[in-house]
DNA sequence: CATATCATGTAACCGGTTACATGATTCC
DNA sequence: GGAATCATGTAACCGGTTACATGATATG
């Protein structure tokens, strides 16, 4: 499951340029699957020697031409042997996490605007989520991508209530720690 | 915040042998912050290397002599400062939610099976921690750990609770849409 | 008798990330 | 005037992963 998987997997979407897949991967994929964009362009040329996909190059004016692939029979068949062969793999790492099991030593406002900035980040993300579900867009989506959306909000919605809920007491306690310790290395000293 | 950083943390518990370091990130670090064992060997001499730990060999017989590895104050200041510098960044890599994006092209049973062991894996982490949450050891954690453990346990049951009620009706839905496209193929053919 | 645990490491590979390069158009 | 969008790519680096190597003791 890598680069050119993904790749794949944005063509079964229909045809599209390097630079869309790039869009698509980064606004919807970079939540649960991200890679870098750079990696796009050669994974696709790669895709179109295996023949994969095949491109049309479109003619451009003041810009590189417009390359639109498509996913070949081959292809859809490469994915569906990626995604059988896939052990599902969920795999979290998160800078954040280690920083609260390290809380006191890292500075408490650090602490506070990282956990707030992911709380924002998780509320955008359920407003878009809940817009898009109750759009007319969701009629057209796959039971796998209505099951995405639906667990997305489920699991968006704890960590967000999680954090808003708690980041001032741990802050607060975080502080009174530091202050108890400080004033015993006082007595000591 | 790399393999060296997560070798520093762990000693910030107290002194540690390499094999010490590995267990711990492996059990309770692997769920936030997967490293590859291999590499903590290389990096733990790199940081004695830099003065950030000290290490002391002790003979064994039939095995490989223990070093065990101890924080120095700039090691402790180095985590920190790792931690000040680090944008606290929480990233997924998920190939079963990419799996369940193209539910329709992998085969039914094996998402049932990827998600079902996800949710056995999540009730057995949810167990532990509340085992935890419940034993004496929790008085001794700093309020970072507490929180830690917080956090996991409303995502990972929000989560679970998720998996364990729309399983069923994904893997019918994803039948239903197959034998549909089935029918009309066959109409067509 | 086989597997797990303890205990450390090396070497090579490969893929992802970073930085760079180009350049017209449109929006604020 | 500056930033963002459209649109493609290359080159080098670096770090993480995989596979391998050794071998005694305890546990089932």
């Amino acid at each position: 499951m890598d680069t050119k998987d993904l790749c794949l997997g944005v063509l079964t979407l229909g045809d599209a340029s390097g630079y869309d897949i790039r869009k698509q991967l980064e606004q919807t994929f970079a939540h649960f699957m991200e890679i870098s964009s750079s990696g796009i362009y050669p994974a696709l040329k790669q895709l179109a020697l295996q023949g994969l996909v095949t491109s049309t190059t479109i003619p451009q004016q003041g810009k590189p031409n417009k390359i639109v692939y498509s996913l070949t029979d081959g292809g859809r068949r490469a994915l569906g042997l990626a995604l059988a062969e896939s052990d599902g793999r969920h795999k979290v790492q998160s800078e954040m996490l280690v920083m609260m099991f390290y809380a006191g030593l890292a500075p408490p406002e650090k602490l506070k605007s990282v956990l707030l900035a992911r709380a924002a980040e998780l509320e955008g993300y359920t407003a878009a989520t809940k817009a898009w579900r109750d759009s007319d867009a969701v009629d057209q989506a796959t039971p796998g991508q209505r099951f995405l959306a639906g667990y997305a909000l489920a699991v968006m919605e704890a960590e967000s209530k999680f954090l808003r809920s708690h980041v001032d007491d741990l802050i607060d306690e975080v502080e009174q720690d530091k202050s108890a310790i400080a004033s015993s290395d006082a007595k000591k000293g």
